[in-house]
DNA sequence: TATTGTTATACTCTATAACTATA
DNA sequence: TATAGTTATAGAGTATAACAATA
């Protein structure tokens, strides 16, 4: 076990505090690509998932859907996403990638694999692949 | 292996998009104890650690020190921790935590340890020891 | 000159409330 | 009435710049 009293440091208080330290290293790699985190999150999801509409999007990306309009207004001036009105449901509008955006997904991914490596360099190959396996299956239980 | 391009989900974005998630239901459940997760974590370090200065209690969080005062002042104000000036030193100022802060910590910690299950409902048992371990290893690489 | 602690300020992320339009 | 999208706004968390006191 451990030599500290396992209850100080928690699962809850771990993920929180390297959650935030994760998010600040994974900002500064995306702000070289002059990318917000949020934006891309927008991006993998609908290059996973296909277009959506915004609702679905922001449940998909776990952000309220309130947070999402300024993202896609940015993402839609910079021609990486397109949203198109709903034929069938004039209040939708459904967001989809544009060629561009696909593009620049792409691209970041096959990065960052290379820029998270110290970030985890406290793991071994195994025990990153281990650890990638539990945070997504605990992220998936949140996002459906 | 997944039925999804593994990059896309890389660790440094799960890490990111959950840790998101995690410091929001975190900060949820110690906002009902009128507790900030910055104010908890200096709490939790001051009883591992001991009495420690600004510079280092920051660097054990890894928050700014610019950005410590305000949550050493509302501690010290409610009375959970007490800066005193090192008599070694004119510039530093030693930050130790008080019986009621001491009281706080065990029962916040005894609380949470509760709290967490729901967040964690797709892990079993043994999958959440191996992912607090985990956890644990990549914080303290980045904390010292 | 370097370090400790501090203030002021700005920017991002998130949350609260209220609104429009469509169903 | 319920839902999709939007706007405005306020609150945390964090980062940049500059400063005083001490080493």
């Amino acid at each position: 076990m451990s030599d500290r009293p396992a209850y100080e440091r928690g699962t809850g208080f771990l993920l929180s505090r390297l959650g935030s330290l994760a998010a600040r290293s994974w900002a500064a790699f995306l702000a070289e690509h002059e990318v917000s985190p949020g934006q891309y999150a927008v991006l993998v999801v609908l290059n996973e998932q296909g277009p959506l509409g915004q609702v679905s999007l922001a449940r998909s990306i776990a952000v309220d859907a309130r947070n999402l309009v300024a993202v896609l207004d940015s993402l839609s001036e910079r021609g990486l996403v397109g949203r198109a009105a709903d034929p069938a449901d004039g209040r939708r509008r459904v967001v989809s990638l544009t060629p561009a955006g696909k593009s620049l997904v792409d691209d970041l991914a096959t990065a960052a694999a290379r820029g998270q490596d110290d970030f985890l360099r406290a793991l071994g190959t195994r025990d990153r692949d281990r650890f990638t396996d539990l945070l997504r299956r605990v992220y998936d239980s949140h996002t459906g």
